[in-house]
RNA sequence: GGGCGCUUAGCUCAGUUGGUUAGAGCAGCUGGCUUACAACCAGCAGGUCGGGGGUUCGAGUCCCUCAGCGCCCA
């Protein structure tokens, strides 16, 4: 027993413990542990351009008091962090943070200075001056990213810190793509992709959002024979690439056009009728035109029936300068009409064209009627501004579509916290329409690990690429050279050219198992499958999903056996807290203010999935709890003072053990929910159980404990005390990390972190007499009557009548020392009947 | 359009297979310095459990239906 502190605080014990745990290495994983010991956690690394907010607190607590629960359960927690650092969004911080921009085309220049000051003008730099500045950026960024998780509270083993731009991280992200390769699972093609104009990249389906925007139906008449057939469209300015119109076919309206050719207005372009299932009878006028490309069911119609492809829209948003009417395969009846039509096109974008089209169309009569104006979902890239257009170009894909259904069985087989996320996963992977796009025209990436030859007329031959050998990973196609040419001969005849592409940062962040775990050494196999991923829901349709997708490619199994899904934080008026809404605080902030314990505590009070509300007041609350575990430390410790710890062995008054029996159950409870990932239900169960035990328990045995007149019951009472309190203190410490320890180390060595989680069997044996619950019964009702009678809780109580039955009676006295004392009671009296009791003060 | 949640006291939320009189904390009110803690303690008050219907001896809990809010998917 050592010296307890005087006036002990809760403020600071951050500065205190943070060092502590990292010198002593608490969290430090065990590298010799076999895997059915292990839990391992993978993590998920917040991107780092930006700040961590409360949201990122709320979920990582979530995660760290599992991770604390499994490691005192015995299990060596394998518990890394990784920081999400490559792709867009750093892109475009660095962007705007130094002022410059990326222009792949630039020489690498070793002397290059960032302006001091950000110019209006971007300074255009090399691909590889890009890539320093965001490594630099991502550097500061990652080191206050750790500084806030580390005074959080967060039980990483920091020694496997881990980053996605990382040469490891490219390593694997290279190394599994060439995998895939080789097994047929990845392939390159050029086809119609989601495309953003703005930032110039193919995205995936994953990226999507549906916004609502106005619109309008455009009735437009296209001849068929001597009349004419009308359909409505809200993208009148693809007409130039119509390819034919649709119609479901069991419409009996259109069933005998079916096989028959109409003519594009303004156009003259002839086009088939088709049927697919896919038309909307209701919709409109029931038939449509199909277009290359408007959406994605444009796409679908295109490939099932195997129309022409007359793409118009470049990679700028913008129409090309010309069109091939009357060339082979782009069939026109009036080519010089078509031309002159389309000349007013060309080089504007689709919003400029739309405008352009309508009035054409008005002029030659083919407009029926004044557009009708609507509002629907258009597609934009979640990061995008302009909604996203269909450009076909050279990609790179994951063939995700043929394994629709053994994902689904994946899902199936994962535990999902709470189960019914598993239906976001299901909705998910059932609505896929196309295979996973993983490459990107952007710059801050993992590049892919292949080059093409060029034959001696300059052109690239995709179809034979030359793959990198799995020992020079990671390599750069843009400036590493492939085997048997030279720096020379890049994009030469004969030569060769590095693929331009850069990966989604999903087919890198999908590796995190496999980054994390170290894949192909040693310290994989210990690890892998992860034992949980804890992430919010908002993401299991890309990391979530890609994970699985990847885990099932290249290990055939799930990449985690649990995942635990966390809510969102809603500020006070229950809208989602976001940084463009402006309600956004900063966690750090919350720390100081109220102690990291206390925040933790009001971030657990969350159960998985639920969404909850921001709430300093429930901070509050956490932070008088954090207190209160000094204080009632302090107190029951105190009577521990120059003696040893005694043993359970000396508790034998019913009070102390019918307390303990009660702590027995908590400590079933409390571990079954944690088994069940319930850390919310674990700490709702132990803060009213300890808050009782100071109210009552403490205040019911401080006359005995403090008096040397009854040596037995003396003992008694300080080992409950030190037994209940070693209990209680363990099961706060997954949610209370500092005060946990700092009450901890008042009497033990070791970190509490280290420490054993409570088990039944270390409370002494059950003894189940009712005599704690009887005499907290009794105990209020004498509180009740001194305060109704406006006394102090100190005055003298003549005597107390107890009416009950046997069993009832026979608990209270066997309490009534402790009642007597803590009541300060004259005499107690006991009467068999109906349950009651009645108080009568002294009078004074 | 399909799906998943949620709706319990003024506020934030528990309520585990249906079972005494529906709980806690905060806020409110009334008291109390009680040698761990006034950053504390005691007590009081506050709810037709979203509406309606059904099953049952018994429904906050199960079923149907309607409404509102949020989200996912199309």
């Amino acid at each position: 027993m050592r010296n307890l502190p005087e006036k002990p605080s809760i403020d600071g014990l951050e500065d205190t413990w943070v060092p502590r745990w990292d010198d002593a290495g608490t969290y430090l994983f065990d590298p010799t542990a076999n895997r059915d010991q292990v839990y391992s956690i993978d993590t998920p690394p917040p991107t780092v351009s930006g700040s961590l907010h409360i949201g990122h607190v709320f979920s990582y607590t979530h995660a760290d008091t599992i991770a604390r629960y499994q490691r005192m359960s015995g299990r060596k927690v394998f518990y890394p962090m990784g920081w999400d650092d490559n792709g867009l969004p750093t892109e475009r911080r660095v962007e705007n943070y130094f002022g410059v921009r990326c222009d792949p085309s630039l020489p690498y220049d070793p002397d290059f200075q960032p302006p001091a000051e950000p110019a209006k003008d971007k300074v255009s730099i090399s691909r590889k001056n890009f890539v320093e500045l965001c490594q630099r950026l991502t550097a500061t960024d990652e080191t206050a990213f750790k500084e806030l998780w580390q005074r959080l509270g967060l039980s990483v083993d920091w020694t496997q810190e881990y980053s996605t731009i990382s040469p490891l991280a490219q390593e694997v992200s290279q190394r599994a793509f060439l995998r895939m390769r080789e097994r047929g699972e990845v392939y390159s093609t050029e086809a119609p992709t989601l495309w953003d104009v703005d930032f110039r990249t193919a995205v995936s389906q994953a990226e999507l959002e549906d916004r609502e925007r106005p619109g309008a139906y455009h009735r437009v008449t296209f001849r068929h024979g001597n009349g004419g057939i009308d359909i409505e469209t809200t993208r009148p300015e693809l007409l130039p690439s119509c390819v034919a119109l649709v119609a479901h076919p069991d419409d009996v309206r259109y069933q005998p056009l079916f096989g028959s050719h109409v003519t594009t207005p303004l156009f003259h372009v002839p086009v088939p009728i088709v049927a697919h299932t896919l038309a909307d009878p209701d919709k409109g006028s029931g038939i449509a035109m199909i277009c290359t490309f408007g959406d994605t069911t444009d796409v679908t119609w295109w490939r099932e029936l195997q129309l022409p492809t007359r793409a118009l829209i470049g990679r700028d948003g913008r129409f090309l300068p010309r069109a091939g009417f009357g060339e082979p395969g782009w069939p026109c009846d009036d080519v010089e009409s078509a031309t002159t039509h389309y000349n007013q096109l060309a080089g504007k974008s689709a919003a400029q064209a739309r405008t352009a089209v309508v009035e054409l169309l008005a002029a030659s009569g083919d407009l029926v009627g004044e557009p009708r104006p609507i509002t629907h979902p258009v597609k934009f890239y979640e990061k995008g501004d302009r909604p996203l257009e269909i450009v076909t170009s050279r990609q790179w894909f994951v063939a995700t579509m043929p394994r629709r259904d053994a994902l689904l069985q994946r899902g199936d087989e994962l535990r999902w916290h709470p189960d019914f996320m598993k239906h976001r996963f299901r909705s998910w992977v059932e609505g896929l329409n196309g295979d996973w796009c993983i490459s990107r025209q952007r710059y801050f990436g993992v590049p892919f690990p292949i080059w093409y030859p060029v034959d001696n007329d300059g052109v690239v031959d995709y179809d034979s690429p030359i793959v990198a050998s799995y020992e020079t990973l990671p390599i750069d196609p843009s400036s590493d050279v492939p085997p048997g040419f030279t720096e020379g001969q890049r994009g030469q005849p004969g030569g060769f050219v590095g693929d331009p592409d850069v990966m989604d940062t999903w087919a890198t962040s999908s590796l995190t198992p496999q980054v994390a775990g170290k894949w192909g050494t040693d310290l994989f196999d210990r690890v892998f499958p992860m034992d949980l991923r804890p992430q919010a829901h908002e993401i299991i349709r890309t990391w979530l999903f890609s994970t699985v997708v990847r885990s099932h490619l290249e290990e055939n199994s799930l990449p985690f056996t649990n995942a635990l899904i966390s809510g969102w934080i809603l500020d006070p008026d229950r809208k989602k807290m976001s940084k463009s809404v402006g309600n956004v605080v900063t966690p750090m902030g919350l720390l100081e203010t109220h102690g990291s314990d206390a925040v933790r505590y009001w971030a657990a009070s969350g159960r998985p999935g639920t969404d909850t509300a921001f709430d300093e007041g429930q901070m509050k609350i956490g932070r008088r709890l954090a207190i209160k575990v000094l204080n009632a430390s302090k107190f029951a410790l105190g009577r521990l003072e120059g003696s040893a710890i005694p043993s359970v062995d000396a508790v034998v008054n019913p009070l102390d053990l019918d307390m303990l029996n009660e702590l027995a159950t908590l400590i079933d409870e409390t571990t079954a929910a944690f088994d069940q990932y319930d850390y919310a239900r674990a700490l709702e169960r132990t803060e009213q159980f300890f808050w009782g035990f100071c109210d009552d328990y403490i205040e019911l045995v401080k006359i005995r404990a403090y008096s040397d007149d009854n040596p037995e019951g003396n003992a008694s009472a300080r080992a409950a005390l030190a037994s209940a309190l070693s209990v209680l203190q363990r099961l706060l410490a997954p949610f209370m990390p500092f005060v946990t320890d700092e009450v901890w180390s008042w009497w033990h060595d070791e970190s509490i972190h280290s420490a054993p989680w409570p088990r039944r069997s270390e409370v002494g044996s059950v003894s189940d007499s009712g005599v704690y619950s009887a005499v907290r019964h009794v105990l209020g009702a004498i509180r009740r009557e001194k305060t109704e009678s406006k006394v102090s809780m100190r005055a003298d109580v003549a005597s107390v009548v107890v009416t009950g039955d046997d069993h009832f009676l026979a608990a209270v006295r066997a309490g009534e020392d402790d009642l007597r004392a803590a009541g300060s009671v004259a005499l107690v009296s006991y009467l068999n009947g109906d349950s009651s009791v009645v108080v009568t003060l002294a009078t004074q």
